[in-house]
DNA sequence: GGTCCCTGTCATGCC
DNA sequence: TAGGCATGACAGGGA
């Protein structure tokens, strides 16, 4: 058959043979024996994969099974999926389509998927088929079996002893692998963390992460798949969260995904979660003073710098301290920052309350003229405040003063108070309102001398301008008296009587009439009888 | 120790 | 008429 003629002539005679079947009614892929051979090899790859797909399912269920009994259900494929989406997108269709027990668990899935793109598509095709080994099937059979009870060392050892001896001879290699897969994901994930090398550490705490009870909720998919997230990306190397501790890498991660603290139950309800954490921040380098500033940290800068901005809004100043009475349950504080934030908030308030208050408001300028003065006043106004404290005035000194009278009379007469008390609060209501009144009063005093000096400065200033503008008339009066004079001296030159000659000035004068006439008068009659004589007068 | 300034308090009148 | 306001006067305390 080596001979291409032979071969020809071979196959020609087939086609022959065929045509001749053929017009008998027989197929010809009947005695195609290489179309054939193919379709049995895809039947038989079709039932492999079938087969494996039934295993899978089968481990699946046990995984299950065996989170029941730990009390944990298991995140659905879907549901990690929507947390991991860039991760896993690619792969759903390829490993989570088979629903591998691996893939089943957030934690392998997250570790596993995280380097995805990173990991060479042969990673991701030794993966699959790693899922496909009998020797691994057979481990988590066992460790579905006796996870609850026995060691896993004691499991391994189990494993090793019951495995068939072709399978015992790679199931330390496949577990290797298995565990080599994990702690490489490890490696990925978080870089800066301490990873186990020995492979039992790792199913050990894959384990953990399989059957942890504490929290009913998928942390661990929470955990992991949020670490993944874009925003947690940059907490999560910073926190070296020991990948050996589950539960210390899952509060840690709890903390940093809620960032609010605000269940502080559930971190109450854990406080070996808790002494881990610290640890954890012992671990980060941060000092006690410190604790609370990653979990808090932007609230505290926060109320700093709200602080610093003139005294922000009472509602803002309760929510922050209502924030940290939140978290002094958690003991994550240390004292001094305690006490700090204590005076703080007090002294943020009692600013608040000062501002609020038109008595303090009114103050304000002298205030700043006496510091002492200010001292003085504190000592007068907890005099009143030591009264109502002898006599167990059920108010405060505020509210008796700043009530309205309705609402003062209603809690008087509410109160059963004796005549005592009733004349002590109705004198520190009096006191009060006249303090208040004495202070408006001397501010507008106050004011009121500085318009008075503001007017009197005003009033030189237009005394000024008065007096310049009459230095000014007199001055063009002035100028207007020598024109009035040239001028009156140039007309009266150019005046001829009848013989033409000029008049003498010594003897007469002009003088302008209401009517505008301008009359030429001798300056003795005028002067005498001041009006014109019967030869005068002559208009000019 | 006297003086000045600030503040609280009282007394009084007015609204 | 009670309560609040305005204001002069006085006293205490600090600088």
């Amino acid at each position: 058959m080596d001979d291409p003629s032979a071969q020809f002539q071979h196959e020609d005679l087939i086609d022959i043979l065929w045509r001749q079947d053929v017009d008998l009614g027989v197929e010809r892929d009947i005695f195609d024996g290489c179309l054939r051979q193919r379709e049995e090899e895809t039947t038989r790859a079709r039932e492999r994969e079938l087969k494996r797909e039934r295993e899978l399912e089968m481990i699946m269920q046990r995984l299950q099974k065996l989170d029941k009994e730990t009390g944990e259900f298991l995140p659905s494929p879907s549901s990690v999926n929507s947390q991991a989406v860039p991760l896993s997108e690619t792969l759903h269709s390829t490993v989570f389509t088979q629903r591998s027990p691996v893939t089943q668990n957030p934690l392998l899935s997250a570790l596993l998927f995280s380097q995805k793109s990173q990991k060479p598509p042969s990673q991701e095709q030794a993966f699959s088929e790693l899922l496909s080994r009998p020797d691994l099937q057979y481990y988590l059979d066992v460790l579905e079996s006796e996870a609850s009870s026995l060691p896993l060392d004691d499991i391994t050892e189990i494993c090793h002893q019951n495995l068939p001896e072709p399978q015992r001879e790679n199931s330390t290699d496949t577990l290797c692998g298995v565990t080599q897969t994990i702690s490489d994901s490890f490696e990925v994930a978080q870089p800066l963390s301490s990873i186990p090398s020995d492979p039992v550490e790792i199913l050990e705490t894959c384990i953990q992460m399989f059957s942890d009870p504490r929290d009913p909720t998928p942390s661990p998919s929470n955990t992991i798949y949020s670490c993944s997230t874009p925003e947690n990306q940059v907490i999560l190397p910073k926190c070296q969260i020991n990948s050996s501790d589950s539960t210390l890498s899952e509060f840690c991660s709890y903390t940093i995904n809620t960032s609010s603290l605000s269940k502080p139950e559930q971190l109450n309800s854990a406080p070996q979660t808790l002494l881990q954490f610290e640890e954890c921040h012992i671990l980060l380098g941060f000092d006690d003073s410190a604790s609370v500033g990653s979990v808090d940290l932007e609230t505290s800068l926060y109320a700093a710098d709200t602080l610093s901005n003139g005294q922000s809004d009472k509602d803002e100043l309760e929510s922050i301290l209502s924030d940290y009475t939140d978290l002094l349950p958690l003991s994550l504080h240390s004292e001094a920052v305690e006490a700090t934030l204590c005076e703080t908030v007090t002294y943020a308030q009692h600013q608040t309350q000062n501002e609020s208050t038109p008595e303090y408001s009114q103050r304000e300028p002298q205030a700043n003229l006496s510091t002492t003065s200010g001292a003085a006043e504190v000592q007068r106004v907890c005099r009143d405040e030591q009264r109502a404290q002898a006599m167990s005035l059920p108010f405060g000194v505020h509210d008796i003063i700043n009530l309205p009278v309705e609402a003062f009379n209603e809690a008087i007469s509410s109160c059963k108070l004796n005549h005592t008390q009733n004349s002590l609060i109705r004198d520190i209501r009096r006191r009060g309102k006249n303090k208040m009144a004495a202070q408006s009063c001397r501010k507008r005093k106050m004011n009121s001398l500085i318009d008075l000096e503001e007017e009197i400065e005003d009033l030189k200033r237009e005394k000024e301008q008065i007096k310049e503008e009459n230095e000014k008339n007199t001055r063009e009066l002035h100028e207007t008296k020598v024109k009035l004079r040239k001028l009156y001296n140039e007309v009266f030159r150019q005046l001829r009587d009848e013989h033409g000659n000029s008049y003498n000035p010594r003897e007469y004068k002009l003088q302008h009439s209401t009517d505008g006439t301008v009359y030429l008068l001798p300056r003795r009659t005028a002067d005498k009888t001041n009006t014109p004589t019967e030869d005068l007068p002559i208009a000019v």
